[in-house]
DNA sequence: CTGAAAGCGCTAACAA
DNA sequence: TTGTTAGCGCTTTCAG
């Protein structure tokens, strides 16, 4: 800006002004100032504005991973809600900073704003630690996270109806005639423990009872799934139905079912949880409950402004729709 | 800060100097002001600490989009691409902001650079303009592109080996005993436009010439696919297989067959390019050219960091392999 | 309409 | 071992 100045014979000031297109400044200084930049290729620099202005529109977007197994960004819903929440943070013109931190430390996520990189976060996911993200919002941390709403929490969150989810999908299966329904899906992770009551709500309305046997808690990612399912089928009390509480986890319960001999959807019928854009072309067609990301992007978004405006913002939950295809149909 | 050092009664340098570990505060006052920091919950603003150190340690990851279609990030592959390269940006410690730019306007891009905001650029794609993205690099950029490497490109690109992966899928096809090879994809794309090279090289080697007719330039994006496939058929020239330039082209290219009354794989043998994860589960399952995406987020910023050491960075292109399931077998 | 000067939060000579 | 001071690139009173 000072090269700007002395190379347009005025003041940095000047300069300043000309550039953020301030009435004070002769139109002609304007534009040559205006031009001067141009052939420049100069651009302000935005950290010293945002100093001096005090002011910031980087929204810090948190995926969590597990260290354990070394589990990096894999899961298809969580990246397609990441692309979801990068288009509605282009459309309000705000920036967006993606991070992974260890889900055993999602404390961690307040560093973004704390150290003013961020006006606020917005996690995808709850994972386990529930009472970590309490404590993150007690902290007073603009935060919104992509989750279920379990009773008295703290943060705010929003997310597709967990519990209708289970229980359209446990419904349908009902429906069908099934009664041994199977459930996969690791309840420790608040969006699954949502599922699995709407699943159960279900069982109740039919008068049956859940038979624990018949759950087995699988972690979200593919290699230790497949493993685990192929060890929990021998074993396993019969069952005519199987609740996924993902897509890619009913297709890798219908592959080890078929590799043990059985047919879907007419010795098992299987419902899977997340309407990959894939599902429909799987084999069987995935029937499956549809989360709607798009919306949730937005939603997701929408709520953090209203936080950052100072509004109250309840939690929100998105409605979910069960697609019938062929693999319980 | 300034509370800090009023707390602990010593000056604001000295606070900077304990914080940032130096050895040339006395270990005590250290200790007191650390406590101090953290009971207060202080973090050090960063955009500050930038404007002074003239460093920073974000990286702009930018994903093109189609304004005309409105076309938002969707594609599986870029998605998964994306998170393979926040993986290995936090693996080195860096931050990734994240963000679109109009796939017509690609110059954007510099505006984070130009801007301070980052220190460099990786953009996912080539899209149709191979030139903007010549005038970027011609620019002093810090820029590397996933992508096809062209001919006399001046910009920096980590790629699958597009020749290869159109030539082995087509190699297995015509060993297979297919002759008329249909084409999906469009060729104004470099990854596409090379794919369609090694399809054509393996058709001479088998002393068979390409037929225009059999060629269909497909955009990416699943709704317009569809419709424009659908157009096609009826008026196509008669084929027995098909290489497509994604797996999600692929698929909807064999419902639309098998809505024709055309058998997968039978009557037509199908090849798909990408290899998502449910690509196995597929119905059937997808021979398809499978791209190294955990390697490729890697390979994209060592580039990039061996660009910002000052090192000439010559592009890189990554072993793409087929693998063969029963859509092609 | 324009310029001088102060200051955003931080770090690093230079002095003490 | 610590404090004083200047300055990173920008905006904005306050005077002219």
């Amino acid at each position: 800006m000072a090269d700007i100045a002395r190379l347009a014979g005025v003041s940095v000031s000047t300069v300043s002004r000309a550039l953020s297109g301030s009435k004070l400044v002769n139109a002609e200084t304007r534009q040559r100032v205006a031009e001067l930049a141009r052939s420049l290729n100069y651009s302000i620099n935005l950290g010293a504005q945002n100093l001096r202005l005090q002011k910031n529109r980087t929204v810090a977007v948190v995926v969590p991973f597990e260290a354990a197994s070394r589990q990096h960004i894999s899961d298809p819903f969580f990246l397609a809600l990441v692309g979801s929440i990068a288009d509605a943070l282009t459309d309000q013109g705000y920036d967006m900073l993606l991070s992974r931190v260890d889900a055993e430390h999602l404390d961690l996520a307040a560093q973004f704003y704390d150290s003013g990189k961020a006006i606020g976060v917005i996690m995808v996911g709850q994972w386990r630690h529930h009472d970590q993200l309490n404590a993150l919002a007690a902290r007073q941390l603009p935060l919104v996270v992509w989750g279920g709403a379990m009773p008295q929490q703290l943060y705010c969150t929003v997310g597709g109806d967990n519990t209708d989810g289970g229980l359209q999908a446990t419904r349908h299966l009902l429906q069908l005639g099934r009664r041994r329904i199977a459930f996969l899906g690791d309840a420790a992770l608040p969006e699954v423990w949502l599922r699995r009551e709407g699943y159960q709500q279900a069982l109740r309305e039919a008068g049956l009872q859940a038979d624990p046997a018949l759950e087995l808690a699988l972690p979200f990612e593919p290699g230790g799934a497949r493993t685990a399912l192929e060890r929990w089928l021998p074993q396993a009390p019969a069952f005519d139905a199987v609740v996924a509480c993902s897509d890619l986890l009913a297709l890798q319960a219908i592959h080890t079912l078929r590799a043990a001999g059985r047919r879907v959807p007419e010795d098992v019928a299987v419902v899977g949880y997340d309407d990959m854009p894939l599902a429909a072309y799987c084999d069987p067609p995935l029937s499956t409950v549809h989360q709607p990301v798009a919306e949730a992007g937005a939603e997701l978004v929408a709520t953090l402004m209203a936080q950052l405006r100072g509004e109250r913002s309840p939690s929100r939950t998105l409605g979910v729709s069960l697609i019938v295809r062929r693999s319980a149909a």
